[in-house]
DNA sequence: GTAATTACTGGAAACGATTCCTAAGTCTAA
DNA sequence: TTAGACTTAGGAATCGTTTCCAGTAATTAC
């Protein structure tokens, strides 16, 4: 067993020098001769040595960690966002904790404290909420950059990573209406985020650009999850005044609304148009062609590293756009 | 900005105490007089002082860390494990750091190194391979306590959570047989880990109570992923002697198959009977009530947990065993 | 009243690295 | 030959804690 640990200290003895000298051939820094080179790399060589992390991430102030926070890591979306994240940070030399809010802002607020606690050199996390008196005063008290997911917090010390849900779902929204629907229902998840006022706005625009009234009573924006969307479509086709199209938002409310339907013995594009927002693994063997507004999670992984990194280099906060996708497929009519 | 980090100093300074007086106190150690007791506590409050978590691993030799490695987080499966797992860890005080391998064994040999390099606590890993050398080197020099999904390494120092997927597969192989099938193919992953013995094992079981020879052609044991399970689904097809049931190992060789068998045009429940290994999220919603064999992620990611802190707490190396279940739906037949 | 125990506290040595400062040695120039 | 510049290496301070060791004051036992 590696029992007994070893240090800079054996490296030195076994090389007769001082560790001072080890540290400096160790990180190549500034003069040291070919000799003294020599001889410590091979008494490194000889024992094994590696450096302690701990170690240097206290001597110099950092610890090339960056917290990685979501309210799911069971999303799908979730899940790539942060493999993809990951990847590039490793690269890069970081690792990333990961940790899950589950929806919950308490939970959230104990994390950004461990995260505070642990001296993490950034955080990359979607948020629960957005924009409260809360989140800027937890953010700003953390003292290290932060980048966040879809979110928009103004005039804080924070970059970002937005999707352009707007043009996706108004090119959706569009379709259907070319298609002849004109009760166009939206369930999707919290109201109070960048992400459903976004899609939102899409929505409305293609309604409006095509003289077409809103209707209030369609749009359900409530909860995250599964649950909300179930019970709203489940409410939807209740009474009278049934939607003749739907769009759903987020991959739990896209499930708890394809539950309701199939419950509901209504069949996607067979007795209602239907587009889902976002994509899961598998969705074109699995589903019954439904079309979709699709974004990139690897992309926005890829630049939700990037954002960090540079806010770590010292570079000033910035936004990266991801653009979403109108994947027309057969459930944008009805047959 | 919390520029300024707030030491041990500022609050024996603040109390006017000793720092070792103010760290006696936070741990609730030994004597402390109800006065000191006082004095530090509310120059802790009012300071904000929280101990610097770096500091403290490298005077205790514990970081309070678990390394989680897979193969892939995409994996639904995999992600519930790491959530489940998380969850359990931080109730006990420990964060995890999550690395994907990419079924990589390269990748994974550098993970082991930054982990060690880290001073993980603890690590838990669903490896690639099982049981060569190195991984038995590896895991020796690691020097901190291992837990293994689903794997069987012998004769070390590692606890194993591992499903008891013959069973299942049994139950579910019999079923065919019973519904008179006899041509039943089996597509999975690597041959050389335990899941794949194991789920063989049961599948061989089957038929040889139901005296029916093994056609060693209508078994694809070969490459976790989508690809391999794609190909040989094709294959499995293309010539004469085609199997009239099908049963897939694992959600990406599932996946590989599902894509497969739509484009040959064969419908699973109607022209070929299919059973699944292992669920997805939606998997009721979104598949044409295909059957399948389940295991409950959860329960592997709280067993994990509790395997690696009992590891922690220096209990003896022990199994779980996660049971598997036989779900009997439409596509155990053909109509 | 003295000795022995106990309760509490402060000082200092770790933990394992990095980095600043200083001093010794080498080399060039006058 | 000596002063000055330049390399190179060692010593010590530091990062922010915990914990061991002593030492003082207070309490108890005789």
């Amino acid at each position: 067993m590696g029992k007994n640990r070893i240090t800079i200290h054996d490296v030195a003895a076994k090389a007769g020098v001082a560790i001072s000298s080890v540290s400096r051939v160790l990180s190549g820094h500034l003069d040291v001769s070919e000799k003294m080179r020599a001889k410590v790399e091979s008494a490194v060589a000889e024992l094994g040595y590696e450096p302690d992390h701990l170690a240097q991430s206290l001597r110099k102030g950092a610890t090339n960690t960056i917290g990685f926070m979501i309210r799911d890591i069971t999303n799908p979306l979730f899940s790539i966002v942060a493999q993809s994240a990951e990847h590039e940070l490793r690269k890069a030399g970081y690792s990333m904790i990961l940790i899950n809010s589950h929806g919950d802002l308490e939970a959230e607020k104990e994390n950004f404290a461990l995260f505070k606690r642990r001296r993490i050199d950034g955080v990359i996390a979607s948020l629960v909420s957005e924009d409260s008196p809360y989140v800027r005063n937890t953010i700003s008290e953390l003292g290290s950059p932060v980048v966040l997911l879809d979110r928009e917090v103004t005039g804080l010390n924070a970059s970002a990573v937005i999707c352009d849900h707007a043009s996706g779902v108004k090119h959706a929204t569009a379709d259907l209406i070319k298609n002849g629907f004109s009760r166009i229902a939206f369930v999707s998840g919290r109201k109070d985020v960048f992400i459903s006022r976004n899609r939102i706005k899409g929505y409305e625009e293609a309604l409006s650009e095509a003289r077409i009234k809103v209707d209030e009573n369609l749009i359900r924006l409530g909860k995250f999850g599964e649950d909300f969307a179930y019970e709203q479509t489940k409410d939807l086709f209740s009474g009278k005044g049934a939607p003749d199209a739907l769009i759903t938002g987020g991959i739990g409310a896209s499930t708890g609304a394809l539950r309701a339907l199939k419950e509901l013995k209504i069949k996607p594009g067979k007795d209602l148009a239907f587009v889902a927002l976002d994509e899961w693994p598998m969705f074109d063997v699995l589903t019954a062609d439904l079309s979709s507004v699709y974004r990139d999670p690897e992309e926005m992984g890829h630049q939700s590293a990037r954002l960090i990194l540079d806010l770590i280099a010292g570079e000033a906060t910035a936004q990266a756009v991801v653009p979403t996708l109108y994947r027309r497929r057969a459930s944008s009519k009805k047959v």
